[in-house]
RNA sequence: GCGGGUGUAGCUCAAUGGUAGAGCUCCAGCCUUCCAAGCUGGCGGUGAGGGUUCGAUUCCCUUCACCCGCUCCA
């Protein structure tokens, strides 16, 4: 196992197209970075299994899309915009933050012990704001969302109805949120615009327990059946003074990154809290009703969220590997084929027309169905170590024999043996290789 | 936001108060070429703005970004 740096995995990101800075030629955006041309199908992919996992593959859970503004009102119900607010104060003395309202005294750091230190109390709003409508005020003003979660909660009853939906069930959605953190680093793990897989399970109260507990070993499951390392997972229960301010219970799943284990993914059991809340606020009663026993109750809700960008980066720091092949080394993305940006790439042996016809004719055939790059540039053995390098599960060469006998090499990215396949035939054989 | 550190080509690193160099990468060409071969040529840079100066990549100021801590979270 590589020992593998932040450095290592960021200069890759950048060099082979997967994540740039934002606004980089104007020296860039804090914070704020764009996906790539390799990237993006990297992210797409991770989006797609979680979709394919958590909506297409089940017949309990469906899928929405929400806005991501929203009414005012929905921040208030959900306690967002009074959480999402702290005053926050700095010691000049050790630099320590504290929340204001969380210190015994307000005078005194309990960092360093000295009195009298603070700066000014500084309110810190982790909500983006803006205006609907093109003018300001205070009327107008809207957040844009610090979760997808409250999306779904609003449109419970829209979904419920529409799909006749029975508990338990969930509705899932994948979708940007915004949240001002105070510190955000790490390249893309902490983000001020990121993007969200939640999902919220709707269950009967006194089954919520078991559920969690489901959904804990559901979602570790899918990450090593997506290829992660399960020992650099960890599950992580949190303490009852950590606990969000919805939640009764919640465990993250921790990755295991190169500055140390940190959160990939919150289970949590949110009770019935934000159905009680949007039914005390807007007036619309959200209970479910059960017909067979004519009970009307506040169900209760179990939600996987997990960050997309994240998780993409943290499949990209665990594929990344490094193998001494011939004096030389040979960096290897090893990603689950379903992940791999690319899933084959077509080399001519030369850029004589003769090879490069044929070539581009199978790379045609191929993107019907897959992501394929046509690569004529360069030597073959550099042009194999460039889709390692991209994770591109299989390579397909077309040498001046397939003239003769209309067969390509297939060189396979993890073993780099070689398959002597009819070109005919290439289709069906990665259809059966990659599934 | 505060404290500390860092910014020279895509990458790694030189150099200088007086025309910014090299290796690798990349691109083009040659070689009938299966695991980063070779030869020839080419593109390309002092993060940004201002000041001092005859002249600034170098000195000063501001700003932007990144890294480490404080803190928050997917």
């Amino acid at each position: 196992m590589t020992e593998t740096t932040l450095d290592t995995i960021t200069n890759l990101a950048k060099k082979r197209g997967f994540v740039f800075q934002s606004s980089e030629i104007y020296g860039g955006l804090r914070s704020a970075y764009d996906y790539g041309p390799l990237g993006v199908e990297l992210l797409r992919n991770v989006k797609e299994e979680w979709w394919r996992s958590m909506v297409q593959e089940r017949s309990d859970i469906v899928g929405i899309d929400s806005a991501i503004l929203q009414a005012r009102e929905v921040w208030r119900a959900s306690g967002h915009e009074e959480v999402f607010t702290d005053p926050l104060v700095e010691c000049r003395n050790c630099n320590a933050r504290h929340r204001l309202d969380k210190l015994e005294n307000p005078d005194r750091c309990p960092t360093c012990g000295e009195t009298g230190t603070f700066t000014e109390p500084r309110e810190f709003n982790l909500m983006f704001r803006t205006h609907m409508g093109p003018v300001e005020s205070d009327e107008n003003l809207v957040y844009l969302r610090p979760e997808t979660a409250q999306g779904i909660f609003i449109n419970y009853e829209n979904v419920r109805r529409t799909n006749r939906l029975k508990l338990p069930f969930g509705i899932a959605q994948i979708g940007k949120s915004f949240r001002n953190e105070i510190t955000p680093g790490q390249f893309v793990f902490r983000t001020r615009e990121f993007e969200q897989m939640e999902m919220e399970y709707f269950c009967r109260p006194e089954e919520s327990d078991e559920w969690f507990r489901y959904w804990l070993d559901e979602r570790v499951r899918w990450y090593v059946d997506l290829g992660m390392s399960p020992e650099s997972i960890r599950l992580r229960h949190h303490e009852p003074d950590e606990l969000s301010h919805y939640s009764v219970s919640t465990a993250d799943i921790d990755y295991e990154f190169p500055w140390g284990w940190d959160e990939l993914e919150g289970v949590a059991n949110r009770t019935d809290f934000d159905l009680r809340q949007h039914t005390e606020h807007s007036g619309e009663d959200l209970r479910y009703f059960d017909q067979e026993t004519n009970e009307r109750f506040f169900p209760y809700v179990i939600e996987p969220a997990a960050g997309a960008t994240r998780m993409t980066f943290a499949f990209l720091i665990d594929a990344y590997t490094e193998e001494e092949v011939n004096d030389e080394t040979r960096t290897v993305l090893k990603l689950h084929h379903r992940l791999a940006p690319y899933k084959a790439a077509v080399l001519p042996l030369s850029k004589r027309p003769e090879l490069i016809e044929p070539a581009e004719r199978l790379a045609a055939e191929l993107r019907i169905r897959w992501m394929v790059e046509l690569d004529i540039t360069q030597s073959i053995g550099r042009r194999y170590r460039r889709q390692d390098e991209i994770g591109t599960p299989f390579c397909v060469t077309i040498d001046f024999d397939s003239l003769e006998d209309g067969a390509a090499t297939v060189r396979d990215r993890d073993t780099m043996a070689q398959d002597r396949v009819q070109i005919d035939g290439i289709a069906a054989y990665l259809e059966s290789k990659l599934g």
